[in-house]
DNA sequence: GTTACTGCAAAAACTTTGCATTATT
DNA sequence: AATAATGCAAAGTTTTTGCAGTAAC
């Protein structure tokens, strides 16, 4: 089921591992998969099953403090934007890296290329890639 | 393996599959699964396992005439877009249809409130979702 | 005749779910 | 004490690969 969460409607518990996923993401400016979050949290001693790492970004997903690119064609990585307004992302393609970018002109333009179509319920991607300074070494 | 096609580089073959495919694809302005076009093509009593749909599709993006979007975090959807020009898409996020667009001036913009980073070999996706008219009702 | 394509079955890669146990409140 | 979170194992999805047979050139 796409963006719902497990059970219900209860309340959020700090645990051990939620707490380590967060810190881990905001730690960095990097996007990651599911699975390189699993690792480094292992590497770094702390425990927490790929199961519970999968749950956590799905929460943080829907709680909007964390956006996803997809990479390739295959594969999705997370990063934690906290509550920061509508913005989109420069990404390291070999690294991960990413910067944060808004440009407002754009957004209205884009907005109004497109209002013409009569759609309703608007909202778009906008993600650039490309190899990061250090990368390119 | 990301964008390497089946055995090397061999030619293209004209087959009845594949044209069967291509044939379906240029058909509508619909961005598809690829589960979806198996299905389609074998209740138009065509025949095409979904095996080569796949290996198909693969080879239409890696030649540019294909385009994707990502239609939730998980799904991927094709779009033939012929030779034509870099461009986006506005999607419907009900029924798949689509309508192209470009708006020079804000590739512009994005391009210069990137290029500060230093990145090279940039690329980007931008896909703006919505529910098309008929799909409102 | 040579070589690419097909499609099944099997594997691979990634993500979700069931459920008994454990931790948080 | 009540209930949410954990994590293993198992199942579910989607995509890719091996390979013997088939079709295109």
């Amino acid at each position: 089921m796409g963006g719902m969460r497990q059970g219900g409607a209860h309340r959020v518990r700090s645990t051990l591992q939620r707490d380590a996923i967060a810190r881990l993401l905001q730690s960095s400016d990097r996007f990651r998969t599911a699975q390189e979050i699993h690792l480094q949290l292992r590497s770094a001693g702390e425990t927490a099953g790929l199961t519970t790492v999968y749950r956590h970004l799905q929460i943080f997903v829907d709680e909007g403090v964390v956006h996803t690119v997809r990479l390739d064609d295959r594969q999705i990585a997370y990063r934690w934007c906290g509550q920061s307004a509508h913005h989109h992302h420069l990404v390291c393609r070999r690294c991960g890296v990413s910067h944060e970018f808004i440009d407002a002109e754009s957004e209205r333009r884009i907005a109004q290329a497109v209002e013409i179509q009569g759609f309703t319920e608007l909202d778009h991607n906008l993600d650039v890639f490309g190899v990061c300074p250090k990368c390119q070494q």
